[in-house]
DNA sequence: GAGTGGTCTAGACCACTCA
DNA sequence: GAGTGGTCTAGACCACTCC
């Protein structure tokens, strides 16, 4: 038994990291087709010097990616572009739309310190009336005006709104200020009429349809941090893909 | 060395997927604080008889459901309720519905074949004027309407209408009687105005604002065989948890 | 029956946290 | 430095698909 032994790790990266890469490149460059068969797992560990508890964890990555698939009994394939090129993650406004070649942009409205109310603080679980930032935003795509973002903090402290437009992320900025890590959240969308509000920030007629989204948002020890409402207008859409895997009912 | 040894298997299922049930229902018994530490990977594999990395199975998907979270060097620790009473995956309406208690319900307006458009068949893979199925239906909450949904379908064949009655899920009767099961999906939402048939079959204005979903369902081999619509009224949510894992973009 | 993915083991080293 | 999770190995058995 040759358990661990030297173990190169080089460049920062995990073995399995970069066989995944590796093959996510080769499979997005066409040199397999659609559907096609890679090779088994247990050719892949051998020619290319690694365990196969290795080459699995990199298969098993790119599956959640929705780049292969696999089957019991019949290999691991390529999936269809269709698929492979689907939104992998909501990972927030910015990288949503970049993804899809846009050029997103902010116009900050306020950023502000308020007393927390009973309803905000219940979802922060933290104590009515707390100080707690406020900040308010329109979203834009390619210069439009797509949406309003308002969003209530609680942190340490607060911030001025000229280090929001330098830094340009809300959680860049959060993570850098007070090491605070944005890690998951409970998203939850609907629609709704525009307010006088919103038909002046996005220039649209008052009743007009807006997709509502609101957020909670978690850290690394799951400590919500952030309630977060955004606005879109009908022409915006928002995009995953959807695992549909037997969860045993939480 | 003593690799694969004795292994019972007993019950059909697997020894990490047991350990994960039994971890699951310890946690929402409350067993467990909140934020409280859980045992070690190295102590559970030990006390449980089991391996390492059998345990860390189960801890893994724990923490896909947002049951537990792991810290390197810390611990593994039980997620605050509010996080693990989060909806996991979007995985259709009814499991959506009844895990917030509700009871959902259907109303079937149409089960026919038409021939499918040119935008159907693009994103559905298949030839223009091809037959497809087509399913309409309401949705209902309690009773209440919440929602149309229009579905077409690549199948191999049609069904009547009284089937899908009987059946009562649209996926497990096309799992059954065409063997196609649905794996996962790319949704897209966003807000519409309701238009006249909207109006009528929910009893809203014209006008009124409508949450706008639509869906394309892939099965096992990742073909497209279903596009679908849905249009709810503005008092019904869609909610899901959201991961902030760094894709190294798709 | 040959080949595939799915599970499981016993052990090793590494990176990290915390006292 | 003790303890934790994260990675990796070499090898085994099982369930499944396909010929």
């Amino acid at each position: 038994m040759s358990g661990g032994e030297v173990q190169e790790q080089k460049g920062g990266e995990t073995l399995y990291g970069r066989l995944a890469e590796r093959l996510r490149r080769d499979i997005d460059n066409g040199v397999f087709e659609a559907n096609s068969m890679l090779a088994s797992e247990r050719e892949l560990a051998i020619s290319l010097g690694m365990s196969r508890e290795t080459v699995r964890k990199a298969l098993r990555l790119l599956e959640r990616e929705g780049v292969v698939y696999s089957e019991q009994g019949r290999g691991t394939f390529v999936a269809p572009p269709a698929v492979r090129e689907m939104a992998r993650v909501l990972d927030g406004f910015t990288s949503d739309a970049r993804r899809r070649g846009d050029e997103p942009g902010q116009i900050i409205l306020a950023v502000d310190e308020m007393p927390a109310s009973v309803a905000i603080a219940g979802v922060l679980k933290i104590e009515p009336r707390r100080p707690i930032t406020r900040v308010k935003r329109i979203r834009t795509l390619n210069g439009r005006r797509i949406g309003t973002q308002e969003s209530f903090l609680a942190l340490p402290g607060s911030f001025p709104a000229d280090d929001l437009r330098v830094a340009g992320s809300l959680y860049a900025l959060i993570g850098e200020r007070f090491s605070i890590h944005a890690t998951e959240g409970l998203e939850s969308v609907g629609s709704i009429a525009a307010n006088a509000d919103d038909a002046a920030l996005l220039d649209i007629a008052v009743g007009a349809p807006l997709l509502l989204c609101e957020r909670i948002t978690l850290s690394e020890r799951r400590q919500p941090f952030e309630y977060c409402e955004m606005r879109y207008v009908s022409s915006y859409r928002y995009t995953a893909r959807i695992n549909r895997s037997g969860p045993t009912r939480p």
